[in-house]
DNA sequence: GCAAAAGTGTTCCAGATACACCCATGT
DNA sequence: ACATGGGTGTATCTGGAACACTTTTGC
């Protein structure tokens, strides 16, 4: 299994994470950092190595919950990569996943391997082992071409949550602001969400109505 | 490396493409009927097991051209599909590919495993193995939605061709009629082709003017 | 009463749709 | 001259973009 430099020639399969969610006004990834070999005490995606009886949404999904507590979550297949030379101590494809937290919903904990998790900024990342800044470069892309054309943005929201919040959403991942007036009219004109009869009321200002997404958990088109 | 069931309990990675092409005024697919083991006789996706050293794509390429003869032409990644029991003789992930050929540009041959190779109606499609089926149909729905948002079709198209032939072909992808006045005003609106000096003579009428695409190969975001 | 965010409608423009007739050729 | 597919323009509709003031609360 090992040849005369040492090196496993066995092909091997791992799933990657690139875990999105919305903390501080900022889209933030979720990286875990090791604690045993062969990266100890780097910043990485989380993933794991595929069992050999195992589907490849299982293993992300178990991944997820190993490296960083986080379950129940929207969690989609993204790209898989494969250069021979991604992974210098072995060869290894990964098939990458990214998945989306609702904001300030879920605490994050180190799985057992691990040293530490932690959410960074995208523009502030550490620096990460193989090809994992294109894996998050790419996840990335995806995300914000899913905005257009699905309502993938629900899925950072909380159960209950003000159109405010919604817009908040979308004007950090689009990274430009939008018109107040026409983002409520188009978003209650798709039928994706309704009101509920609460009210939010925070600081010295008019309360804000409450809202919900009328199918949770799903991804749908729209446009 | 086998287990007391005679089943190889390694992990092994193929790349599997479908290629589509418009014949007979019909979208198709390239299947090829493997003569030796383990899938004696039978249609399969052209395909092939990832070199050890082997890039993702370079594997799709090299599979394509060794199985079909095909080359030179669009192929992108299209996801990978890693259910456990998806082939029953061994832990196969496949990463699936989707290609486009030009419109009766290219003959097909066999290649050296390969007893015949053949194009298929995707409505004709004969039995097909593990879940090859699924991935034509991913590649399908693949194809659909970029018609509606990218320049992938003029990768079906000759070097030159009329505007009804491109027209011929977003119909059949879309399997609807279009309206020959505003498709041509989209299309030369999108500044992607242009007209070439040469006419081309057939049947009695009117000789249709031959234009050809500015970017050949390029597979570019439209609206 | 003032500061702060919530909430609400109309006009305008651009791009998509619907639609019918003349043109150039071969036989 | 007629049959065949090639080629063209205008009116209408619809969805997106721009834009400013009133409401409700806490202090």
């Amino acid at each position: 299994m090992m040849n005369d430099q040492g090196v496993n020639d066995t092909l091997q399969v791992a799933t990657d994470v690139v875990v999105f969610s919305i903390l501080q006004q900022t889209l933030k990834v979720l990286l875990v950092r090791r604690s045993g070999n062969p990266v100890n005490g780097v910043w990485a995606l989380p993933g794991s190595l595929l069992g050999i009886d195992e589907d490849l949404d299982a293993s992300a999904k178990r991944a997820l919950a190993d490296d960083t507590g986080v379950s129940g979550v929207f969690l989609e297949q993204l790209y898989s990569f494969g250069k021979p030379e991604r992974n210098p101590q072995a060869r290894v494809i990964s098939v990458a996943y990214y998945a989306l937290v609702p904001s300030e919903q879920l605490r994050p904990t180190p799985g057992r391997n691990d040293d530490a998790v932690g959410w960074f900024a995208l523009d502030r990342l550490p620096a990460l082992p193989f090809d994992h800044r294109e894996i998050v470069s790419t996840a990335h892309h995806r995300l914000e071409a899913k905005l257009d054309y699905s309502t993938i943005a629900f899925q950072f929201m909380p159960p209950t949550f003000t159109l405010t919040d919604l817009q908040d959403v979308y004007e950090i991942i689009l990274n430009q602001q939008l018109d107040k007036r026409n983002f409520r009219k188009r978003l209650l004109a798709s039928d994706q969400i309704e009101a509920t009869e609460e009210k939010r009321r925070d600081g010295n200002h008019r309360p804000a109505r409450l809202y919900r997404v009328k199918h949770p958990g799903e991804v749908q088109y729209v446009k």
